[in-house]
DNA sequence: GCGTTTTGTCGACGCGCGTCGATCATGAGG
DNA sequence: CCTCATGATCGACGCGCGTCGACAAAACGC
């Protein structure tokens, strides 16, 4: 492998030289900078990445903490991972990721103290969220994907599911719907934002609104959906619409539904918080508010390269809009 | 930030002795190695990554290639990179994502160039992978997770499929099954190896148990499933049983069954190849034929990293079993 | 008792790069 | 003609660690 001293030799000039035609931090001749990259071409060189991180202040590598649950992922949060792996890239930074659980206070020190990474991007952020102190405590940068219960004075970029939550209630009841049911996940106590804003919010908007919400929770799975529709179906209670904020168990509370002899939307309207472009394959396609995730992911990773060039930070506090897609599964009552 | 040299003037010892204290190449004795360790702790001291990594051999960093499609990852996909990440970190290294496409030559030779890992993990062989050349022109160390047409001499782990393909068919045929569908993905044209073999040996199977094999493919999606459902009810064949390898589509082609009110697996039995744990999920719940995916990442990660460490490899060529789980979804005809 | 290995430790060097201070040539300004 | 700023380049150093050779002391063989 073909070092820079190596370059140097072969055009001709320093080695010093040979850094600063790269990286532009002091004036070089047209001339000499193009001898030296005529010289990189030939022999084909890229600078060793761990040289550059134990010389320089960049290391270029970022991380992710995304917390994976025994339900392993769902396609939402995939693309979390995709797309931030993929802005990083564009950015010319590796993606590492640390799949520790949030409370995992001691693996989480050891990675950070080998100082292999430029910063985190901490995702599942709890109410209360350890991670937030020990980033702080170590000086390692972070952008939170998410927000804990205060997050004043950090950096993060959220969904703003409050508003999720009342645009999809309104987009019910301006439909007609004044009985619905909401499936959530079981993950209220452990502190879920988006899950208790979420919840928070509908209660809220029900309440204004004068219309009736029921509730359901499970684990992230098909088989939540059929135990909400059996939940339902034996309630008694004359519910027209449900919102499903539980991308597995979207589609088996269709199902269940459907083999229960009940048309969706014909008899039950469905509309999914949180499901991706998945959602378009169901029978009928499911209509959704869904977090913009490669917005979120990009604005992140956006601010966290930010931070550890030193580009004064243009915005550190972003709440963004999950938009509304019509797909046919909530039917007009009125 | 503590440095090594730190520890050792806190020790008393010299810089070289920490080293050797925890690194173990040199004999110390147990007295000095207490002192160091002891330093350390106080210290709260971890080796430099970068540091590390420049001056030795080992960087303590892979990659794990794994082309990402537009469809995204499917559950299974998920766990292949869940669990190498999890092998990686038992053994002490980093894993880094690459999801360029396997004939993304340029983007994989630059990131290869930057000499950031100790070797890469392949996933999604394809038959004529020119990934094997790349990385072996320029000495990369690498492990197939898969097979191309030609591995002999390569190090790989692969699914044995055409043992699957056996397997699966033989459970249908001893059940009684006489009409067969397969679905499966339209990647046999790009050389996807899995497919192929499976085809390949699911063809020769039927023609040698003299039983009838229709055929159906697409995209790795939900609607695809609902598609071959409706094949298979125009086609007019008197089918009794599928065989699906093609996870997404399972559930579609289960479900657009049952809205036509086919009871699966009273009137037609469904196995699947592929499906993952969430095979248990449905309704009624699959029974597969799927790759040992913790097995096979566990396996290609220690090669990996024993040809990094310089242990002798004790098995470079590996072929694993996909056992069949039953779950009910096969009907016993006889 | 004296050579000879073994054990434990130290100092020095190099890995490949980023960056600081110094140097030298050049041209502008007086 | 002499300053003084500016542009272009070079050499040296340091980042933090792994490892090699050297060396003193201890253990061994006879």
């Amino acid at each position: 492998m073909a070092t820079r001293d190596d370059v140097a030799r072969l055009a001709g000039v320093s080695a010093s030289t040979v850094s600063y035609a790269i990286s532009g931090r002091r004036s070089i001749s047209a001339e000499t900078r193009e001898r030296v990259l005529a010289a990189m071409r030939e022999l084909d060189y890229t600078p060793n990445a761990f040289a550059r991180g134990l010389a320089g202040a960049r290391k270029g590598i970022l991380a992710l903490n995304y917390p994976l649950r025994d339900e392993g992922w769902s396609p939402m949060e995939v693309r979390y991972f995709e797309t931030a792996t993929q802005a990083a890239h564009e950015l010319g930074f590796q993606l590492l990721l640390w799949p520790n659980a949030a409370d995992d206070v001691a693996s989480l020190t050891a990675l950070v103290s080998q100082q292999l990474v430029d910063g985190v991007i901490v995702m599942e952020v709890q109410w209360d969220d350890p991670r937030v102190e020990l980033f702080k405590e170590r000086g390692v940068r972070f952008v939170l994907l998410g927000r804990n219960s205060d997050p004043s004075g950090l950096d993060f970029v959220d969904t703003d599911f409050r508003a999720s939550a009342r645009t999809a209630l309104e987009y019910l009841v301006d439909r007609g719907h004044r009985d619905i049911l909401f499936v959530g996940e079981d993950r209220v106590e452990q502190g879920h934002g988006p899950m208790v804003r979420t919840i928070n919010e509908l209660e809220a908007s029900a309440r204004r609104f004068g219309v009736s919400l029921d509730r359901f929770a499970g684990p992230r799975t098909y088989g939540t959906g059929r135990a909400a529709y059996r939940h339902l179906a034996t309630s008694g209670r004359p519910v027209t619409a449900a919102i499903v904020f539980n991308d597995q168990a979207t589609v088996g509370f269709i199902n269940a539904a459907q083999l229960a002899g009940v048309s969706v939307p014909g008899d039950l309207s469905v509309l999914s918080i949180g499901m991706g472009e998945e959602a378009a394959e169901v029978d009928p396609p499911v209509t959704t508010v869904t977090p913009p995730v490669a917005a979120l992911t990009d604005t992140a990773v956006r601010m966290l390269v930010g931070a550890v060039e030193g580009h004064p930070a243009t915005q550190s506090e972003v709440l963004m809009d999950a938009p509304l897609v019509e797909r046919g599964s909530v039917r007009d009552l009125t």
